[in-house]
DNA sequence: ATCATTATCTTTATCGCTATAGTTAGATTT
DNA sequence: AAATCTAACTATAGCGATAAAGATAATGAT
């Protein structure tokens, strides 16, 4: 590695001199500047980072902590995050905590002693299930501060970026109500995150809102295993005979559902109106192809990189903190009758 | 943020005193020992890994430039390269190319002055048509090593860890012709990258090798756009009537195939056997499920950390660079006759 | 009692860089 | 010609940490 030591050695003058050379100072004549600038490019100077980090108390790189990449949402997420970074001028550091607190917690403690100037992050399963929300705070009380996004710890003072999961679900549910659907499903793949308990909310809530609608909410749970999802999903299609709408709150079970049902010889949407969460673009997977509430995942990442750098740059240390909503899109295709 | 002088202050001693109090050193007393640490742990205290990194002139960390994070094949490697990073005390900093020369390149001068210890990378599409190697080659050249997975730079000297694409599209392809297949067409979605390259002869040999085949090899390049994928793919199938063979080498196609071909009455794999190859669960949205040949994405990953961190860590500075080829399975479902 | 030895700390230098505070020699002022 | 100024540098300190070298007092050896 070229150091400015070295630069200053083969010119013979000063380090101090070849640093404000290289900055263009007044103090250094045109002369001298033209040469040092010449040899560096030369050689290949390229100021280390790390010693500016140490000097300046700040590293312009941004730790993101994602809890599940093989997950195309985060996946996405995570695109959005590095491009708008890139864009301001941060590095990103990535941490999958795997659904883990405890990876999420040695993360947080591993890059909060000044390797990164702050925090982006989804809260992982375990973390959230558990209620843990001390690493969260001690981070931000270290001033360090964090934007979450999507699954967030409503107990925690931080910069926010969601998706507004409960009038999504709410929207999606009464596209299924005025088709005049009359036993509708909610199959729940989501365990006891946030964002799906948000989402049975707007769903049942959609239910009660529609007095013609006649059922009560019909909430499965189950499991989100690749393995035995399309089992598990044969099964509830086969059990419900009368169920005429089906609510599917992840990307993966909507497309499986329309499949199966078409397979066993329940029409799509005739007899069977399928809505999806949806994230990438595996509704054309299905036949037909699945409507779906989508999630503006990329844009979600690059809110978030946009709040922390406001905050990160602003000249007050103090701000208040907020919470941004992005915006879904109900996208129609083949698996709901509406067109 | 602690530092030394921090807890130096606090306590009353000097700053080398804490330092070596907290390494347990015996030149200091049992006494100091437990203060410091006893404080250091209060005040919650946690070493700058910038300084460190300064000091020591490494990082631990690695520089992970992937071309595409929303290809399941990549987020898998990354979630590989993570775990094993994490298992050997690495942290990532993670870059996305988005498959342009110009990111990557930007990348690797960023990072290569200090930053990161060295690379793990997969070539942008555009590096690899244009042939660009120069980048690579200087980075290389600045002592910091890159290990290259799956798409590689041929005439770069380094570590690579690659899938045996020219096999596994052999051994694929062989699957299709002993089922006595006829007329056996290779669907070729990547363009000019190196692993399709390295696909297509496979297939090709396969037929080649086989007297009992008696067709030439047919490819058929289509375009990568999810939004007109289905499209192109229903067209191939009603044009060759008389395929009845299939073979897909990515990950997506594959699936909408099969699902196409028994839209359209071409019954899978009665009249048509379908094999691609997978690197997720995508499988299973298919009916029947695609037989694939499955690369085991994590397993590159977490070789490619190996190979660096060999390196990074070995006492000789010149080990002579290798290449480790990681296996693939081909694993049958419904999508074929072979069970 | 004198010198060597320990135990236990402190000082200093260094990593690469920059900001601040000197230091020259030559030009300008009076 | 002495005093002042300015252009163009150099030296120093500090970011946080550590290793090597130095310091000091108490202990032990002879």
């Amino acid at each position: 590695m070229i150091t400015l030591k070295d630069l200053a050695a083969t010119l013979g003058v000063s380090v101090s001199t070849v640093s404000k050379a290289l900055k263009d100072s007044p103090e250094i004549s045109k002369d001298t500047i033209a040469r040092v600038k010449e040899i560096a490019k030369e050689l290949n100077y390229r100021p280390n980072t790390l010693a500016l980090s140490l000097k300046n108390r700040k590293t312009k790189t941004i730790g993101v902590i994602i809890p599940d990449i093989l997950n195309v949402f985060f996946a996405r997420i995570l695109y959005g995050i590095e491009q708008e970074s890139n864009a301001l001028g941060y590095n990103i550091i990535t941490c999958l905590s795997n659904e883990s607190f405890e990876k999420e917690n040695n993360s947080l403690n591993l890059l909060a002693n000044g390797s990164v100037d702050g925090f982006i992050m989804s809260v992982a399963q375990e973390t959230q299930t558990n209620g843990e929300v001390k690493h969260l705070k001690d981070t931000i009380n270290q001033d360090v501060p964090i934007v979450m996004f999507d699954r967030v710890a409503n107990d925690v003072d931080c910069d926010k970026v969601i998706i507004d999961d409960f009038n999504a679900a709410f929207r999606g549910t009464e596209i299924l109500i005025k088709e005049g659907r009359k036993k509708i499903i909610l199959v729940n793949t989501l365990g006891d995150l946030s964002v799906g308990k948000l989402r049975i909310l707007g769903y049942k809530k959609a239910l009660e809102k529609h007095e013609s609608y006649k059922g009560e909410p019909i909430v499965i749970d189950i499991e989100d295993d690749k393995a035995i999802l399309n089992d598990q999903l044969e099964s509830i299609i086969r059990e419900h005979k009368d169920m005429d709408g089906l609510f599917c709150i992840d990307n993966v079970s909507g497309v499986m559902s329309v499949n199966i049902a078409q397979r066993i010889g329940k029409k799509v949407p005739e007899e069977l109106s399928v809505i999806g969460f949806a994230s990438d673009d595996i509704s054309h997977l299905s036949h037909p192809h699945l409507s779906t509430i989508t999630q503006h995942a990329e844009e979600i990442g690059q809110q978030s990189v946009r709040m922390l750098v406001a905050r990160l740059e602003s000249k007050e240390k103090a701000i208040p903190t907020s919470t941004a909503t992005v915006d879904f899109t109900i996208e129609l295709r083949g698996s709901t009758l509406n067109k």
